[in-house]
DNA sequence: CGGAGAGTTGAGAATTCTCAAAAACTGTGG
DNA sequence: CCACAGTTTTTGAGAATTCTCAACTCTCCG
């Protein structure tokens, strides 16, 4: 398999605010590596510079529920207290840069246009999250997956590509969504019959119709 | 009907730190008068100071999600972009104060300590969305009205008072948790039946069981 | 070639939804 | 105070969707 083929999401350059130099390291994550745990100490958040993460709860009972991917550009860890309330963890090889919390607070003292920039992370976080929940609430497993895909593609800087990186397998998708792994998986299939995406192999997708992807996902019930 | 003797949500004095006085107007609004529409533009945001008001968003099919309710001491609006992204309105009678955000930008200009306590604001309502996709995620309708009744009763005063306020509809709870408005009040009385809540009058309820109720909500599994 | 892991497909079970009707509550006017 | 209409909530029965459990396929790797 090709990698270098398949089309990945948007590589923003360098979006965020250097705070005097002080700030940035980067750390190296292998497939499955930790990034942090539920609990603990929130010192520092994270930049995705290559590659994705999960951000995702565990309950009691097993039961789990992804909260968040995060791909090349975006922030994981942000808007948490004292302490982190979910895991998080890479996805494939994975840079990301470290933030730390007190060189931030203390730049924002100096800089106060850069607590508009942080503002604008957290209403980022926040949009997002108000769309998982639009989605979870959403009725049907097909809607849920088209949303999925939908925002995947738009993701990417060419969402026609032939070739679109989804770099989650089945049951990450499923546990985002809200779904289990058959259902994900028929769900595929049948987006794939409908001719409205294409599956080419393990690991990415192919959309073949943005319009009725975006019927479906969007609600508008002209298409069933 | 007594309405003063139904417990109501915690009355926070005035946490909100007043810019210098030029930003609070307070706005009357009867039950069902609109605070603000989506694709409005976004020149204030809003503390509500007595009452309730949800947040939400109509598909384009008619389908409506809550995505937030708000009662005394809450922030409303705040983490939205040059326009509202959800329509908002009074579920009864609310007194809000108006906090314009040009004010409120030039202020944090001026006293960069208070940029912190915004990101605080955005990181509430980070937390509050995070813990509603859990609540979406999770699968039975009785843990989702469990989870529902259990933060209600957190909110307020006194948790185990007799008569707790359940200021919303049957079909706003319904459309808060994703479900009809049938299986919210199915599960209602199964909870009854349980003896672990009780309804005595339309708009109130009563914890009989903190700890199965909070087992069902926090997917304890012990109990069934 | 064989084994492990991931994904797909199938059949029956369980939950929730839909449609319908009954019951309870609210407010109005006599 | 009671009757009535209008609304909300509850309850019931059948339909639809999703879940569960199981088997099978495919790919990757040694």
């Amino acid at each position: 398999m090709q990698l270098s083929t398949i089309a990945s999401p948007v590589q923003t350059p360098t979006p965020w605010p250097a705070a005097g130099g002080s700030t940035g390291g980067v750390r190296l994550l292998a497939a499955y590596d930790s990034l942090f745990r539920e609990g603990d100490e929130t010192t520092a958040f994270y930049e995705v510079l290559t590659g994705a993460v999960r951000a995702y709860k565990i309950f009691p009972d097993g039961r789990r529920q992804i909260v968040a991917f995060a791909f090349a550009g975006d922030i994981v860890g942000f808007c948490q207290g004292d302490t982190y309330r979910f895991d998080c963890d890479a996805l494939t090889t994975t840079r990301v840069r470290v933030i730390h919390k007190k060189s931030l607070l203390h730049a924002m003292r100096e800089r106060p246009e850069l607590a508009e920039k942080l503002l604008d992370v957290a209403r980022g976080e926040v949009e997002t999250l108000q769309d998982l929940s639009l989605l979870l609430c959403r009725k049907t497993a097909i809607e849920r997956i088209a949303s999925f895909l939908l925002t995947m593609a738009r993701k990417s800087a060419n969402p026609l590509a032939e070739r679109l990186a989804l770099p989650m397998c089945r049951a990450d998708i499923a546990d985002y969504l809200g779904l289990t792994i058959e259902t994900v998986s028929r769900n595929m299939t049948r987006l794939r019959t409908l001719r409205i995406i294409d599956l080419p192999d393990r690991g990415s997708f192919q959309v073949r119709s943005m319009e009725r992807l975006r019927q479906l996902a969007e609600c508008d019930g002209n298409t069933h």
